[in-house]
DNA sequence: ACTTAGTACTTGGCTATACAAGGTACTTTT
DNA sequence: AAAAGTACCTTGTATAGCCAAGTACTAAGT
């Protein structure tokens, strides 16, 4: 148990919200997505990226266009289904959810419990 | 791949983040940690607990003691250990900037990049 | 004394994700 | 032709959280 490791699995699922994030803005294709979670210091690597991109079309989340690069190979351009963002926008709910839930009991603050606590 | 199991991953290390910084607090046992996180809306099982508390003895972040109890059979008392402290502070950093980097995906401020985009 | 209910802790099997490492394929440059 | 660059894909491993069932101790009811 290190915190390498730790801060891997923080990342669980959250890479998926933010691929899904960054995809509902608009076309885009693998490097653009790893340029992003870079640059935002959310590190992401290929052997990560492309099966979650998989995992996401099989699931009708988002879907892909081939397009000719003038640069190299054809790229995958993927765009986001209806099914896509309504499934977004409930992880954007858990997300909040999440991240405030975990505000309370990092600044110590106890939720107050709604009822009796016996 | 539905939402349910998308929210798991989500909070994967998170509960563990969570569960040492309620140790940090002073002493608690397993139920004083479910109560709090349950109503911090976290919800976080028997199941889950109990291992992730084991592993934390293991890896010499938290310790405990057997403490009688009136209504019961004895409880496990956990306290946090030097090196769980340092544990909890990089895990914070981490926490930290992973909502941040989150929160700039999300609200869509592309994350300028430092160098030239080709 | 025996049973029931409540509390506390434990364990085994399952699923899913992230990562490392290696591979395939197309295009341009040398 | 060979090398370099770009883009996409696959396999194997480790780990965490969940479900479900089980163990054990205490107190209260019969």
């Amino acid at each position: 148990m290190n915190v390498e490791n730790t801060q891997v699995q923080m990342r669980k699922g959250i890479i998926e919200f933010c691929i899904l994030h960054i995809i509902s803005r608009g076309e885009v294709y693998a490097s653009d997505m790893l340029l992003e979670l870079t640059t935002a210091k959310i590190m992401v690597v290929e052997g990560t990226l492309y099966p979650l991109l998989t995992r996401l079309r099989k699931a009708g989340l988002v879907d892909y266009k081939w397009v000719e690069s003038k640069s190299g190979p054809p790229r995958k351009y993927y765009t986001m289904t209806e099914n896509g963002s309504a499934f977004l926008a409930k992880l954007s709910a858990t997300w909040n959810d999440l991240v405030t839930s975990t505000g309370n009991i990092v600044s110590n603050k106890k939720a107050q419990p709604k009822a009796k606590r016996k």
